[in-house]
DNA sequence: CGCCCCTTTTGATCCACATCAAGGCGCGCT
DNA sequence: AGCGCGCCTTGATGTGGATCAAAAGGGGCG
């Protein structure tokens, strides 16, 4: 946000520059990107793109949040995804997009023309390296995700949700940060697979427990951050029960 | 099954050639890899990979059907995919696994030693192509299925599932074929976030509406597609309201 | 053939979450 | 200040699927 978008800014100075598909670029080749990218802002609450578009331009976000979801016909609606700055939309290789993509705060894109991307991927495998590497990481935590959706309960959910975003915000270890919800308790609801009320009176619960704190509707803090992580239900990592 | 798996077998005419990792190398890289492989066999019901194991292997499924799946403490469990022959199993540049990888059917594996592997992937864009095209191909197939598990009734879940079923088999476009479950009503149940029971009273359910026929507990036939069509829930593809 | 074991079906009951409904709070606009 | 509108909370009720329980197929094996 605090990030000048002048149409030639420079990717040296790119907020994203060393986590985004450039990662691992080398100055010659961040010429070759920013001769051919351009910069899109969205509004919040504004569509980017909607299931079965013409994928015509592959993006990175640079500022703000968006979300990857879609709706079933009578309106029931999953959220598959945050796309947070550095995150990419769209894939090398195909021709549609099959999911919507739309802005929850105002967003700002890095885009590329898909078909002279794909051709530049070809050639950089800097490029192409990160993006499978990023697609991988995007592939665990798709899956890490569809364990919360098939067999957490709605508190475990609930917490495993705010466990993550605290784990985003926080540079320094578990200091007593203030913490913000970027999502209204509806947008929650679809992240998670429950109903808004359900979200609302799960929060509910965790405040007169005593386990998270709220200053206002979005932003909070965390009280008790061991009664957090036992009620996300995620342990037994290693299994160690010989 | 069908495919006598010698320790030098030869890729030209391995079942899954044209799909797996190596779908888009040539001859000489072919051998490369055939220096390399080895395969590895595991009878149905046997565990290929834990959780948090050291990643040593990476490997395709040549034969046969493994599940990859995460237990929560308590023994709720959560299958995150299906592993069919082509898929790959491990992710380069990782050193440790995150899920269970565990053989449902007898399987045979194709495999390779990590290390060596990266680097061969470095060195052969043709392989990481394809790695990265059946990443992104996975990840697709994980927020789909995420829809599902956060949406979906479990009359949805199972229409979808038989649907995928169908469709994997359906060479000669939706013949009067017999088909067969490759899962357990429980590893169902697993895979769509349901409990067996329910699993059985649904397919039961779709049976008694004349959708279904079992020939035995495991094979079936479609008797009205368009009717396990309806109960999946996936429509309204490209909206197409106005 | 008969027994045991495992999977599956079916029935009865329960409960977590959805649904329906009614306010409450904060914010922008006049 | 007063009003309207989104968002959120809280309460009352309903219900889909979980849980508990029992019995019905198979299939392998002595």
């Amino acid at each position: 946000m605090n990030f000048a978008f002048t149409e030639r800014s420079d990717c040296e100075s790119c907020p994203i520059r060393h986590r985004a598909i450039c990662a691992r670029c080398d100055d010659a080749e961040l010429d070759l990107l920013e001769r051919t990218k351009s910069y899109m802002s969205y509004e919040a609450g504004q569509p980017i793109i909607w299931r079965g578009d013409d994928l015509v331009h592959v993006s990175s976000v640079v500022s703000g949040i968006a979300s990857l979801s879609r709706t079933l016909e009578d309106g029931r609606t999953q959220m598959v995804g945050l796309l947070l700055p550095s995150d990419f939309i769209g894939r090398p290789g195909r021709e549609a997009v099959d999911f919507d993509v739309t802005a929850i705060t105002d967003v700002t894109l890095c885009r590329f023309e898909r078909k002279p991307f794909e051709r530049l991927v070809d050639e950089m495998p800097h490029i192409s390296q990160r993006v499978m590497e990023m697609a991988l990481d995007e592939l665990n935590a798709a899956r890490e995700w569809m364990v919360l959706l098939g067999r957490k309960t709605a508190r475990e959910k609930i917490a495993t949700f705010i466990e993550m975003i605290v784990r985003r915000d926080t540079v320094p270890l578990h200091a007593d940060i203030d913490h913000v919800l970027p999502l209204t308790r509806e947008e929650i609801a679809n992240f998670l697979g429950l109903t808004l009320e359900t979200v609302s009176r799960q929060l509910s619960v965790m405040r007169k427990e005593g386990i998270i704190a709220f200053k206002d509707r979005r932003s909070f803090k965390i009280v008790d951050l061991e009664a957090l992580h036992q009620a996300s239900g995620d342990d037994g990592d290693g299994g160690m029960i010989v």
